[in-house]
DNA sequence: GCCGTTTTCGGCCCGACTGTTTTCAGTCG
């Protein structure tokens, strides 16, 4: 079930689109977009506040106030259905095809009637669009290539696909005749968790030599537009790459402009207006004189709009901008506050690597403390034993302090535990207690209705032994949706029971995701970045683990693996003795 | 329809590329 603010935001995203379809006022459509994003992001649930508290919400007013208490009173908003009643939703849905937009749409409905991709496709093949104004032969060409790449769903992509094919294309280009610099920009910089193109940006004199070579890489497919600043291709595997080539002296500017997001651009070009200067791609410039202000780097453009340099994480526009002018960003933590993972497999379950190999790949990492949790025995198939764990656990005990700097590597022996139906879990406490820590997660039963899901979770929160919750939604990105649960309960839970959430650093998982880590801190819950890794390799996948933390606004004061081992051991205890004596002993 | 260290009314981000338009509108990011 979709969180309230979630099913308003896309009431006005909906009735943005309408607005712009039938051709009303631009600045209205925007500022429901605007609302939208404003109300989806928000912390407090809408169904739940006055007109007053409605008012608060950045970018409502008193209009949107109310349509939003005339939602929750009545289950729709009269002004969207009388545009719902003169627009067909496969209007709507035209303009999902690449190159049409509300403006075509909108023509396309009214000259000829045409309310779905499929009466499009047959209109263009029975050549009805000829007479149409502003349709040539091209456009028909165009709009039948968008809806093959519209069905052929040219999906987002991971972050870990997207970062291995963007770093190739970085190297490939910065060896190109003339190219000063070169870089990823876009969501990609900003981490996040998919990426639906690829934006790079590169720094020459003469664009040609780099267009040329990007245009000849061996995976382009189609090139799409070719122009002297920009040019746009086609993967082989589908994803939209864009180049871009700025003199040298605007790479900051440039920087900053396309690594976004869109939202970000607009409030820090705003500000620009509001300070008399105008920012684009090619520098901050001073509106009466034309005079270039700033443009070497990002760090200089900012500190013309009064910011302090935001990190890309950040540019969401999730009030990095209201922070920035107040000098409080945050400090976010980065990879290198890491001490340690806390969730990971060896191959006494489904890991593949033997202990010994993990554990020195773990030193390797220059970790300060590791952790072995392997699966409990109600995870059937890895066919755990008290006796198997308890001969891991004597192996773990010995290997401790052998590895790692100066041999200090401290190592935990832990487990994940499955969190059952019910809430329970694999081995009663007094076997748990010999654990130095555990994690519990959810493994099967994801449809469960919401109250007993919430109250299974909040029951494995509130068992003394249980440290953290493991990819807590136990989503799949594009595949399995998160579990229905009151998200909110759980993290006060969380809060309660000093349990932490885990942020999963698994490419596929990134559980928690930002939107909800965002939410969590405000009930003050630590967390902790794990890889989850079932193998050697696997433990990189930290740095994916730690850019989600930022984009929800995490330091390392919120992630219990960058504090220190005492204070580490001492969030374990939970509170209790049991822990806490087996590492004084230590 | 929202918003305010230029404003409670009059603004509202900026530029590239494409296609069809002989000067610019539409779309995109």
């Amino acid at each position: 079930m979709a969180r309230s603010n979630d099913e308003v935001a896309a009431l006005f995203r909906e009735y943005a689109d309408l607005i712009s379809i039938t051709g009303g006022d631009a600045y209205r459509a925007r500022v429901y977009e605007k609302a939208a994003r404003s109300v989806g992001g928000y912390h407090a649930d809408v169904a739940r506040l006055d007109v007053k508290g409605l008012q608060e919400i950045p970018n409502v007013g008193k209009s949107i106030a109310e349509k939003i208490l005339e939602y929750f009173r009545s289950g729709s908003v009269s002004a969207v259905d009388e545009l719902r009643a003169r627009i067909p939703a496969g209007v709507r849905r035209l303009t999902a095809i690449p190159t049409l937009g509300p403006k075509k749409a909108c023509l396309l409905y009214e000259e000829l009637g045409i309310s779905s991709v499929e009466e499009l496709a047959d209109a263009i093949h029975e050549e009805r669009l000829r007479d149409l104004k502003g349709f040539g032969p091209k456009t028909e060409q165009n709009i039948l290539h968008g809806i093959e790449l519209l069905q052929s769903s040219g999906d987002r992509v991971l972050l870990d696909v997207a970062l291995d094919l963007a770093d190739d294309m970085v190297a490939a280009l910065s060896r190109a005749t003339g190219c000063r610099r070169c870089a990823y920009a876009g969501s990609l910089r900003r981490v996040r968790e998919t990426v639906g193109d690829i934006d790079i940006l590169a720094t020459a004199e003469d664009s040609a030599p780099l267009m040329r070579a990007f245009s000849e890489l061996p995976y382009v497919a189609e090139v799409v537009a070719r122009g002297e600043t920009k040019t746009s291709i086609r993967t082989t595997k589908g994803l939209a790459v864009d180049l871009r080539v700025v003199p040298p002296d605007s790479w900051g500017a440039a920087l900053q402009y396309f690594t976004g997001s869109k939202a970000h651009n607009i409030r820090t070009r705003e500000l620009a207006v509001h300070h008399g200067l105008k920012l684009s791609e090619y520098g901050l410039f001073d509106i009466e004189s034309g005079e270039k202000i700033a443009s070497e780097t990002e760090e200089d453009v900012y500190a013309r709009l009064s910011l302090p340099w935001i990190p890309p994480t950040l540019r969401e526009d999730r009030g990095e901008i209201e922070a920035g002018l107040r000098g409080e960003l945050p400090d976010l933590a980065v990879e290198s506050d890491i001490r340690g993972d806390l969730h990971t497999h060896t191959d006494l379950t489904d890991g593949l690597a033997p202990l010994e190999e993990m554990v020195a790949a773990a030193a390797e990492r220059g970790y300060a403390y590791y952790a072995i949790t392997d699966h409990g025995p109600d995870m059937a198939m890895q066919r755990m034993t008290d006796e198997r764990m308890l001969a891991q656990r004597a192996r773990v005990r010995e290997l401790d302090g052998t590895c790692g700097r100066g041999r200090g590597m401290r190592l935990l022996h832990g487990a994940e535990l499955n969190i059952d139906p019910d809430g329970g879990v694999d081995w009663p406490e007094e076997f748990l207690a010999g654990f130095d820590l555990c994690v519990a997660s959810v493994h099967s039963h994801f449809n469960q209705g919401r109250e007993a899901m919430t109250r299974r979770i909040v029951r494995a929160c509130e068992n003394p032994y249980v440290n953290i919750i493991g990819h807590p939604t136990t989503r799949i990105i594009g595949k399995r949706p998160g579990v229905d649960a009151d998200l909110d309960a759980i993290f006060a839970a969380c809060a309660r029971t000093g349990t932490a959430l885990e942020i999963n650093a698994h490419p596929d998982r990134l559980d928690l995701r930002d939107e909800d880590i965002l939410r969590a801190r405000r009930y003050g819950v630590k967390f902790a970045v794990d890889s989850d890794a079932h193998a050697t390799l696997h433990l990189a996948n930290m740095r994916y683990g730690v850019g989600t933390a930022q984009r929800g606004w995490l330091t390392k004061a919120d992630l219990i693996n960058a504090w220190p081992e005492t204070r580490l051991r001492r969030f374990l205890s939970k509170g209790h003795k049991g822990r806490v004596t087996r590492r004084s002993a230590a």
